[in-house]
RNA sequence: GGGCCGUUAGCUCAGUCGGUAGAGCAGCAGACUUUUAAUCUGAUGGUCGGGGGUUCGACUCCCUCACGGCCCA
C-alpha cells in the first residue's frame, strides 16, 4: 500500500466510524453566527476580563488547518481562508458525538464549533470548542502547512490546493477582483455602458491574431472565437451608444509564454468624441486610482522596483523610441532599406511582411520595448500596422495611436477610431494583400462592418487593457499562469 | 520550434566517486490540562516521472518519451 492509500484509508475509517455513531460526516447545514474573520472583527476589542463578565456565545465553521495536542487539551485552528480562529478543546469535558468528532479529525476537515469566545495566557482570541460538529470530512492529505505547496504545475492544476495553502496566492485573486470591481465603478461612474458582445464571430476581426475556430451544428456554421470585441462595440457606436465598454475574455491561437495564455480578458472601450489624447488621460487617471485604492499609493513594486505612476507619463513616438534606444539616427529609419538594414546588422529576424510600417515595428520591438519599464506612451504607429486607426492629418504614414508599456510589457492599446468607411475598405482590402504575401494574422474584409460605419460612426477613441498584464503588475507576478486561476495547460499524461 | 533546468514518501526537500534511499511536516501508536511551525518516545511509509541501454551493480552515466519551469524564436 503506497503512502497516500494508506492515509486515505485512514480518512475513509475514520468517516465510517463516524457514519456508524449515527454522525453525517456531511450534514446539510450549520447554522453559523460568524466565520473566523468575522470573529476577529468584531471582537478584536474585548479583553480577557470582559469575555468572562459578558460570555460570548458563537457558532463558528472553519476548515481544520492545525491540530495541536496537548494532554487532555487539544487547540485547533479552523481557517476561512482569509484568517483563521484558534478553538480550545477540553477533550474530557466533550459529550459523546463531539467527542467522536475529535477523535476522527483530520486536518482539511470542515468543522462547526460552538463555545465560548476567550482569550488565552498569551491574548490570543480563543474559542473554546465545546460542541464539535463534522462539517465535511476530507478524505485525501492537504500540502504541508508550512511550506505551503511550491510545485508550479500542482499549483496550476490543483488551484484549490494552492488557494488552501498559500495566501499570497489567494491575494492576486482578491487583487484582481479589486482591478476589475474598481475598473467598473471608474468607468460607470462616468457613465459608460457595459456590454457584452459575441464570443463566437463568423469573422475573427478586431485584432491581429489567429483564431480558433468552431462549429456551430444546427446551423452547419463554422464561426470562430473572437480575437476581439472591437469591430461589434464600435457598431454600437454607430449605434448611438456612445461610451460603452466590455470586459470579456478573448482567445488568441497562438504559443503560450510568461505573458500569453490563449484565453485573456481584455478591457476594450469606446468614447465618442474623444481622442487617443483623452484616452492617455483616462488610462493615467485609471491606473492612479486603481493603484491609490487597492494598493495604498500610486506606486507599483515591480521585480524589486517602485514604479512611479505619477502623471503625466512620458509620450514618446514609436519613430522617436526607436532612435533613442537603438541610437540610429532618425534620418536612417525613413525607409525600408535602411530598416531592413538596421535589423540586419543587429542579427533580428525581419517581419514577415517587409512594408516600411512593418519593419519600424520590428526595430521597434527590437530596440527599444526591453527598456520601457517605466509607464510610457508609445504613440503615433504607422498606418501598415494599425488598420483600423485614424491617419495622422499633418502625416498620413502615421496613425493617432498609442500603446503604453509598463514592466517591459505591453499593457495598452488604443487609438482615435478610423471612421471613414472608404478609408476603412481601402486598409481592409491592404489587409488582404498581407495575407497573401504570408501574413496570417492579418486582417480579413469586414463587408458587415464597412455597412455600419456607412451609416456613420461618430468620431471616437478606443482602448484595449489586458486585464491579466496589469494583475501581475499589480500583484508583482512574473508570469500570467499566476493571475489566471486556471491556466491552459497539456493534460497530463 | 530551439537551448538550459527540473520531476525522489501525501507535502517541503537532501542524497558525495555508480554499491541497493534519508530528514522535517503529515499519517499511525503512545505521553503531556494554555499550545500556536507545540514538545517528547516509538514503529511505519518509496515503481527515485515512464520506457530502453551501459554495467557485476543505476536515484546517480547514456538514449528516448511525457509533463512542468526559465530563456530564445
Amino acid at each position: 500500500m503506497s503512502e497516500l492509500d494508506d492515509q486515505i484509508a485512514h480518512r475513509k475509517a475514520k468517516l465510517a466510524t463516524l457514519r456508524e455513531a449515527g454522525i453525517d460526516p456531511f450534514p446539510r447545514l450549520f447554522e453559523h453566527d460568524l466565520e473566523p474573520a468575522g470573529v476577529h472583527r468584531r471582537f478584536v476589542d474585548k479583553t480577557a476580563e470582559e469575555l468572562v463578565e459578558e460570555p460570548v456565545s458563537l457558532r463558528v465553521p472553519g476548515r481544520v488547518q492545525a491540530i495541536r495536542e496537548h494532554g487532555k487539551t487539544v487547540f485547533a485552528d479552523i481557517s476561512d481562508g482569509s484568517a483563521k480562529l484558534q478553538v480550545l478543546i477540553r477533550s474530557h469535558k466533550l459529550e459523546e458525538d463531539s467527542a467522536r468528532v475529535l477523535a476522527n479529525l483530520d486536518l482539511g476537515d470542515y468543522l462547526g464549533v460552538s463555545g465560548d469566545l476567550m482569550r488565552t495566557r498569551t491574548g490570543e482570541l480563543t474559542l473554546t470548542g465545546e460542541k464539535l460538529e463534522m462539517l465535511a470530512k476530507a478524505l485525501r492529505p492537504m500540502p504541508e502547512k508550512y511550506h505551503g505547496l511550491a510545485d508550479t504545475e500542482a499549483r496550476y492544476r490543483q488551484r484549490y490546493l494552492d488557494l488552501i495553502s498559500n495566501p499570497e496566492s489567494r491575494r492576486v485573486f482578491e487583487v484582481r477582483a479589486a482591478l476589475l470591481r474598481g475598473m467598473r465603478a471608474h468607468l460607470d461612474g462616468r457613465d459608460f455602458l457595459e456590454v457584452e458582445t459575441p464570443m463566437m464571430q463568423p469573422l475573427a476581426g478586431g485584432a491581429t491574431a489567429r483564431p480558433f475556430t468552431t462549429h456551430h451544428n444546427a446551423l452547419d456554421l463554422d464561426l470562430y472565437l473572437r480575437v476581439a470585441p472591437e469591430l461589434f462595440l464600435k457598431r454600437l457606436l454607430v449605434g448611438g451608444l456612445h461610451k460603452v465598454y466590455e470586459i470579456n475574455r478573448n482567445f488568441r491561437n497562438e504559443g503560450i509564454s510568461t505573458q500569453h495564455n490563449p484565453e485573456f480578458t481584455m478591457l476594450e472601450l469606446y468614447w465618442a468624441y474623444a481622442d487617443y489624447r483623452d484616452i492617455m488621460a483616462l488610462v493615467e487617471e485609471l491606473f492612479i486610482t486603481l493603484a491609490t485604492s487597492i494598493l495604498g499609493e500610486p506606486v507599483l513594486n515591480w521585480k524589486g522596483e517602485r514604479l512611479e505612476l505619477a502623471a503625466p507619463w512620458p509620450r514618446l513616438t514609436m519613430l522617436d523610441a526607436t532612435a533613442k534606444y537603438g541610437e540610429i539616427d532618425p534620418a536612417k529609419l525613413q525607409d525600408v532599406a535602411d530598416l531592413t538594414a538596421e535589423l540586419e546588422r543587429r542579427g533580428a529576424e525581419l517581419p514577415r511582411v517587409r512594408d516600411w510600417g512593418h519593419l519600424l515595428l520590428a526595430l521597434f520591438e527590437e530596440v527599444a520595448e526591453p527598456h520601457l519599464n517605466a509607464p510610457t506612451f508609445i504613440i503615433d504607429h504607422p498606418v501598415e500596422i494599425s488598420p483600423l486607426a485614424k491617419q495622422k492629418a499633418d502625416d498620413p504614414r502615421m496613425t493617432e495611436r498609442f500603446e503604453l508599456y509598463i514592466g517591459g510589457m505591453e499593457l495598452a492599446n488604443a487609438f482615435s477610431e478610423l471612421n471613414d468607411p472608404e478609408v476603412q475598405a481601402d486598409r481592409f482590402r491592404g489587409q488582404l494583400a498581407a495575407r497573401e504575401l504570408g501574413d496570417d494574422e492579418a486582417q480579413r474584409y469586414d463587408e458587415d462592418y464597412i455597412l455600419a460605419l456607412e451609416h456613420g460612426m461618430p468620431p471616437a477613441g478606443g482602448l484595449g487593457i489586458g486585464i491579466d498584464r496589469m494583475t501581475m503588475l499589480f500583484t508583482d507576478r512574473a508570469s500570467i499562469r499566476d493571475v489566471i486561476l486556471f491556466p491552459l495547460l497539456r493534460p497530463q499524461a
